[in-house]
Formats: structure tokens, C-alpha cells, sequence
DNA sequence: ACCCGACCTGCTAT
DNA sequence: AATAGCAGGTCGG
């Protein structure tokens, strides 16, 4: 491998902590490859990503004519030849600052989100510096709909293996051979749920190919994208009519992809916290019903305002970190009951 | 409008 | 060693 330039970039800690906004579950695909070295694919490169306190510093593996081999034929008719020249530094960064949304001041943000809420207040410094993604749509709705009654681990493993069945190379890195996400054509193809099927997909064989032959239907690509245009309301009403995404899928899609920022993905661990500290009366609730997922994501909108769903997130990072503890609490025996104290009151919120 | 069971799979706790 | 329970839900009845 031929030597990579490595660029840096103006961006202190507190404005992104790369460890928390890559393993909040927004992007399955990024990697810890040595301690705080995170590597991962936003489009069609290889980008690798470190941090000190004042700065990103990055590096990209652009294709190169010896990488594109091909193994899905569908996807030949993409590849083009490319000339070697690096992209300049300038186009690297725009792809970054796009990526991570650095437009917004998250000094400015948080400082507002704190003034709005106490609980907030509380978990802001140690969950500082995280960023909502400005991602792929189509790498986020297959993602997605990999999720559903899932666990991070399993939707990971899910989103590699979709990518090495129907992506296309992009670069092998330290034995590591990287994948760019597959297009939506090439999951609507023949056979695809059969396939995904027996990779161990389960049920969400049949939501991923069924969903891209819808998508492929009403345009591809291009129609999902077009999706960015459109309110928040026809936005998410249009994604829930594919099959395997329902209303909490959608909303993760609406804030993650298509820019509404506003948008609050419900699922169990949001209930929980809304139960928990925000509304009370909903601890005696069993299911999450329509109306209480609606009520919920208001809720959040009214404390937070016009970017609740970022907000959201950082909520979400502290309670999927103070989940993974109560987890790795139970291996100390002197903790153990106090684990289990703490996990039985986590499942009444329900 | 709401509730409920079924659903793939792999990891964890018991 | 075997088995129930669960994980960023969704669908159909």
C-alpha cells in the first residue's frame, strides 16, 4: 500500500468525540481498529479518523484500477476507470464536514439544550462532542430496517455481510477488504431474499428485498433521495410504506439521512428514558402504543425545540452507555446485586 | 384505535 | 449441557 497523506482538521472535543458519535448506533460500520484509530466507508472511500484535542486528523483509500474487481455482476456496469490522482485535500474535508454536519456549533446547541433541561444539564459533560451524521439514505435504510428487534452487535455483523455479498471493493487495508454499500438495484435483483435468508438475515431478508424492489419501483435511488424535499410528515409517511419500516425506523431515517433534525425515533430505550424522567404516567404503560410514541416525540420537541432529535441523541449515547455497564457490571461478583437491582428496575419502566 | 402473538438469529444468564 | 430471555421493531390478525 502506497503511503497515505494525513490531513488535520480544526475540530476540538468538545465540537466531536469520534468514540461516542461512532458507536451511538447511528453507523454500524465503523471500526476501532487500534486504540482511538476508527476506520470506515463514507461513499466510496476509506476513511481513517483519529483525534486529539484540538484537531481531526484523516486519511482516505481512494479506489484504484486494482481494487475493482468485481464480484457482483449487476455491479460492474458501475465501475469506471479512474485516474490516480488523490482527491485534493479540500474536496476531503468538505466530504467531512458534510458527514459530521460540522456547520452546526455544538457549543451552541448543548449550551441551549442545557438551559431547556436539567437532565441534560447532568449528562452533557460527560457525553460531550456528539454529532448527529448527515448520512446515505440508502445505507441507512437498509441499515435500519437490519435493526428491528435486533442488537447492535448482530445489526453490525448484518451490515458488513450485506455490504461483502452486494457491494463492490474498495480497498484491502491491513487484510481488511472494505465494501461500499450495496445499491438498492442490486438488492432488488433475484434471489436476494433467498440468499439473505440463509446468511441469517431471518425475517429481514424478505423487508430488505421486497423494500428495494419497492424502491426501484418508484424511481431508485433518485426517488429516495428526493425524499429530502419533501415536510417531515410526507417524509416519514413515504418511508413507512416500505415493508419492514415502521414508524420508529422511519423517524431513525427522517434525522439521520433526510435532515430533520427534529425527528425522535422512539424505540425501548427512548420509552424508558421518557418514562423515567419525563413522563411519569407513562411507567405504567405496557406497550408502546401510537399514541404514546407520539406523545413522547412531541414531548422531546417542545423541551428541545427545532433539533430535539439531536438532543435526543446524546440522551440516547448516555443510556446506551449506562446499558453496556450494567452489562459488564455483572462479571463483578461484589456489584452482581446491585446489577441486577438496577436491571429489574430498568425493565418496569416498561 | 388498540392489543397481541409471531418472527430469525446469536449471545447471555441461569 | 440445555433452555429461556432478550436485542434501537414490524406485521398481520
Amino acid at each position: 500500500m502506497t503511503s497515505t497523506k494525513i490531513f488535520s482538521l480544526l475540530c476540538p472535543k468538545s465540537e466531536l468525540q469520534l468514540h461516542v458519535t461512532l458507536q451511538c448506533g447511528q453507523s454500524f460500520r465503523w471500526r476501532e481498529i487500534s486504540p482511538g484509530k476508527w476506520q470506515g466507508v463514507i461513499g466510496h472511500k476509506v476513511w481513517t479518523l483519529t483525534q486529539d484535542e484540538s484537531h481531526i486528523h484523516y486519511s482516505t483509500y481512494p479506489k484504484t484500477s486494482d481494487d475493482e474487481v468485481c464480484t457482483n455482476p449487476k455491479a460492474k456496469q458501475k465501475t469506471k476507470r479512474t485516474n490516480k490522482i488523490d482527491v485534493g485535500q479540500e474536496k476531503s474535508e468538505a466530504v467531512l464536514k458534510d458527514y459530521f454536519r460540522l456547520d452546526f456549533s455544538l457549543e451552541k446547541l448543548y449550551s441551549d439544550w442545557k438551559k431547556a433541561d436539567l437532565n441534560f444539564r447532568l449528562l452533557c459533560h460527560e457525553f460531550a462532542g456528539v454529532r448527529m451524521l448527515n448520512q446515505d439514505p440508502v445505507e441507512n435504510v437498509f441499515s435500519f430496517i437490519c435493526s428491528s428487534n435486533n442488537n447492535i452487535k448482530r445489526i453490525s455483523m448484518l451490515v458488513e455481510r450485506l455490504c461483502q455479498l452486494y457491494g463492490t471493493k474498495i480497498s484491502t487495508l491491513d487484510g481488511t477488504t472494505w465494501h461500499s454499500f450495496p445499491t438498492v438495484s442490486s438488492l432488488a435483483a433475484e434471489g436476494v431474499e433467498e440468499t439473505l435468508r440463509a446468511q441469517g438475515f431471518g425475517y429481514r431478508a424478505k423487508f430488505i428485498h421486497k423494500s428495494a424492489q419497492m424502491i426501484m419501483e418508484r424511481g431508485g435511488e433518485a426517488w429516495l433521495h428526493s425524499l429530502r424535499s419533501l415536510s417531515y410528515e410526507d417524509c416519514h409517511a413515504e418511508l413507512m410504506s416500505l415493508h419492514g419500516i415502521g414508524a420508529k425506523v422511519s423517524d431513525c431515517i427522517c434525522l439521520m439521512s433526510m435532515g430533520h433534525l427534529s425527528a425522535i425515533p422512539v424505540d425501548t430505550h427512548v420509552f424508558q428514558i421518557a418514562a423515567k424522567d419525563y413522563l411519569p404516567h407513562l411507567r405504567s404503560c405496557k406497550t408502546l402504543t401510537q399514541k404514546v410514541y407520539c406523545e413522547i416525540g412531541d414531548h422531546f420537541r417542545k423541551v428541545f425545540g427545532e433539533y430535539a432529535g439531536w438532543a435526543h441523541s446524546v440522551l440516547f449515547s448516555a443510556d446506551l452507555k449506562r446499558f453496556e455497564n450494567l452489562k459488564s457490571q455483572g462479571n463483578h461478583p461484589s456489584q452482581d446485586k446491585q446489577a441486577k437491582r438496577q436491571k429489574i428496575k430498568h425493565n418496569c419502566a416498561k
